[in-house]
DNA sequence: TCGTTCCTACTAATTTGTTAGTAGGATACA
DNA sequence: TGTATCCTACTAACAAATTAGTAGGAACGA
């Protein structure tokens, strides 16, 4: 009857995600202090994405003296999959074959990147022959 | 200071503009029904969102008769081109090759669908070489 | 013509997501 | 020891998103 909540990170939460992934666990303040160049947002205002997060399952915390630390309680890999899973089921109507194509047709991609894909897909040809 | 509006259709948004795309202009009854299989809205709950829907240019709607048919005022190609960007910009830094180069790596793709993407990318080696 | 049906417009309830303020405890330094 | 600083907890505000109810008009059939 009324809105469920997001089945992933939010953009807000992904971004304090991607902080602690890059550099490890981390105060309030030090992942405010990583946002600051993109987005300025006062001291609590992080806190409560950050203890939001925590209630979600998202991030763990740990009293260090007078101060909460924080790290992911999820990893990169997972979530990653998940968004996309979800993108590919929304959007391709679950088929990522159509969402590889897209990517590859829409993009602009330069030779070492195509060679990287292609030589990926040769070992996935390799595996089921 | 709040929450912005979502750059793109939301999730039921996306699926009321797949359906236009797809069958063609309609009324707001015609819509429920293609909904209903996946999602049982009631009548007026269509409504309010196709309003909506048309008061931010996503639909546009003409009067017939008693009853007003909608189309979609966006076309499939930049919805999805826009969808699919915000992803590989908050999830991947923005790297094209490194969305592309995850599904191709995490998805299941059989013979058929690992062929048609090779040959995406021979086209694309070619174009400049 | 009169009731039933169908459609629209308006209103509303409720949760999520985003941002921030206030109160109060702990700490550190003069 | 007192005062300024820093951190947490709690509260709050508000737009967006999702779902639906009510009122009222048009139309159609008996």
């Amino acid at each position: 009857m009324t809105r469920p909540a997001s089945r992933h990170p939010t953009e807000l939460e992904l971004e304090i995600l991607k902080i602690l992934w890059r550099e490890g666990p981390m105060p309030v303040r030090g992942v405010r202090q990583a946002l600051a160049p993109s987005r300025k947002l006062a001291y609590t205002s992080v806190m409560t994405v950050m203890g939001i997060m925590a209630q979600k399952g998202y991030l763990r915390r740990s009293k260090h003296g007078t101060h909460f630390v924080y790290q992911p309680a999820i990893t990169k890999q997972s979530t990653v999959r998940g968004i996309v899973r979800d993108v590919v089921d929304r959007v391709f109507d679950g088929s990522a074959a159509a969402a590889a194509l897209h990517l590859v047709e829409t993009a602009d991609l330069d030779e070492r990147e195509l060679r990287a894909i292609r030589r990926i897909l040769e070992q996935k040809g390799e595996d089921k022959p």
